[in-house]
DNA sequence: ACGGATTTTGCACGCGCGTGCAAGAAAAAA
DNA sequence: TTTTTTCTTGCACGCGCGTGCAAAATCCGT
């Protein structure tokens, strides 16, 4: 065997033999904050690099019980938002030295099996980034003291053995019902995805119970199964198809902008009708494409990034107090409302 | 401590005595193939459930040195057609009992760290998916053996110590050439996204080549320095702005569909031409909103699930012989072209 | 009910590293 | 130089499970 054949597993042993230390010196030449002395971790790190060695995470985290792996559940891959959140979610977490086990939580029973998975990998947190998960099956979870947190991301939950991690809905949605009333519309119709078992504080009941308030009238909503475009597309159709036109809606108010998108394509294609001449639209999230020439769509930002460099704090933190937090995001006004 | 109140470290010793049976028969009846019998199975999962016990996936890699888990590098969250691969391979990875570590390589410059990062967790394989890796970050990753299998994902790599899982770009663009000459278009525009070192296999080289061969003519050509919608969008108008208008191109060939989308939006609002009767459009890849109204694009399918299943095919499949495979997409017609 | 074929179960050892402490070396103070 | 003080290094033991084989249990036909 040449001197510049590496062998498939270099251990730190073999590396400590070259570099004439002790096993335990080669593994804290590789740790961040550990006692050891410059010129020797030289040594070290050299030795590694002739032998092509780096630490074995996996012992690592078996025998520190910390994984440095967190699992991020999704079960939604239809919403372009989900891309954004997977970017700035990874980006904070690797950044500081986390990696992220992705689990896609293949259909709606799934959830249990998708979060023992993460279980067995024995991560130091579970991210939820989804809808569909109801309570139950958290509480059962965590209740078996499977996590040593789980985190809900972009969703309020008010369950107490979950960190929730998300803009204010209350706030968001006031802000949203003020602008639409401000611009003077008056026959909102509110398009929203499907029902959750904490309904009574989604944007959907926020916005339908501060119209009535301000109006006296409540205002007409639809949902959908999925945040899914071509779906919003189907049942804004299915919904102003018998009506009149002087009965239509004078705003769709999304909530979120896949919705939106899926509404504006409708409006457009379907009926022919203009946004926001005829019929304005106002979404949820700011995806990319929120901002193309085609749509240019007024919606409301959330601060993914420092929602996702808060919940890395989370991570880094080991107390017990109560970590859930709420942000505020801002509107973004463009010409479809 | 109640009866239902359940330890935090579980371990099969502790099912072991519950169950009255030794150790290795709690962790065999946890694998799949094991020879164990159904009653004591059966005993056992019982045990192991009122515990609230599962396997330790740490330290069962640790000690096989199988992990079934794979890397999945991606560098590029623009494109929304990451998101339907992400989908399609973290389902079929999942479903047949593979894990996902999704590393996001943060800029240019990342890829070897990021490649390094999969190493230390001793992944089972690695998978690229994105363009920016250059050939020579993946020899060297590859001769330091840190990697049992190097799996580029939807894209061609000619790198012998490399496994590439994509479309034949080859017959997929001659199948494209011959569509636009098909159908009359006479002076093409390709956009294409950044120029790798293995460009002389790509999309546009090819398209280029094969038009210039039938018709004598060379066509034009820009490229664009990411995957990016919007950048699609300036640089059409860049190209598009000084022309007369019987100059321009009567079609925009596509490298994939995030450019088509873009050249569209330039085309359709910053120009108010028509697609595809003024100016043409084709993509590739057919992204969930090359099927929306607003767009109707033309474009190539690629195979996605088959190659995702094939993937984990190659993955399970331990020989050496050359696993390279090339898929056969198909074109959708819709509109723009 | 018995001998052999077959299935099922138990076990010694190792996977590679962390923890926490004690011994040793180097630097600072006297 | 000697004594403290501070840094640096070494080490026994354990983390939870897989491998491969041998012992035990079960099965089958007769």
């Amino acid at each position: 065997m040449s001197a510049s054949d590496l062998q498939a597993n270099v251990t730190a042993d073999d590396v400590a033999v070259l570099a004439g230390v002790s096993r335990w010196t080669v593994n804290r030449a590789f740790k961040n904050n550990a006692s050891i002395s410059p010129a020797t971790r030289e040594k070290v790190m050299k030795a590694a690099q002739t032998l092509g060695y780096v630490p074995d995470l996996r012992a690592a985290a078996l025998a520190s019980d910390r994984s440095n792996l967190v699992a991020l559940l999704v079960d939604d891959f239809n919403n372009p938002h989900k891309l954004v959140m997977l970017e700035r979610l990874t980006r904070a977490l690797r950044k500081r030295g986390w990696d992220t086990l992705l689990v896609n939580t293949l259909d709606r029973d799934d959830a249990g099996p998708a979060l023992m998975n993460a279980s067995q990998r024995r991560v130091d947190a579970t991210i939820l980034i989804g809808i569909q998960f109801d309570d139950e099956v958290l509480v059962a979870a965590h209740s078996a003291r499977r996590f040593k947190k789980l985190i809900i991301f972009a969703r309020t939950s008010q369950n107490p053995d979950t960190i929730s991690i998300a803009v204010d809905d209350v706030a968001a949605t006031r802000e949203i019902a003020q602008y639409v009333m401000r611009r003077g519309y008056k026959r909102p119709l509110y398009l929203a995805g499907p029902r959750t078992v904490s309904a009574h504080l989604s944007r959907k009941e926020t916005f339908v119970a501060l119209w009535k308030e301000r109006t006296g009238f409540t205002p007409d909503d639809v949902s959908v199964a999925a945040y899914d475009p071509n779906l919003a597309t189907e049942i804004i159709d299915a919904t102003l198809r018998p009506m009149a036109a002087e009965d239509r809606p004078d705003i769709v108010v999304c909530e979120n902008d896949a919705l939106a998108i899926g509404a504006i394509d409708c409006i457009k294609h379907r009926f022919g009708l203009k946004v926001p001449q005829d019929i304005a639209v106002i979404g949820f999230d700011d995806v990319p494409q929120a901002a193309s020439a085609n749509y240019r769509l007024t919606t409301y930002r959330q601060p993914i990034s420092a929602m996702a460099e808060y919940l890395v704090d989370v991570l880094e933190n080991s107390g017990t107090e109560d970590l859930d937090k709420m942000f505020l995001g801002k509107m973004v006004i463009r010409d479809s409302a």
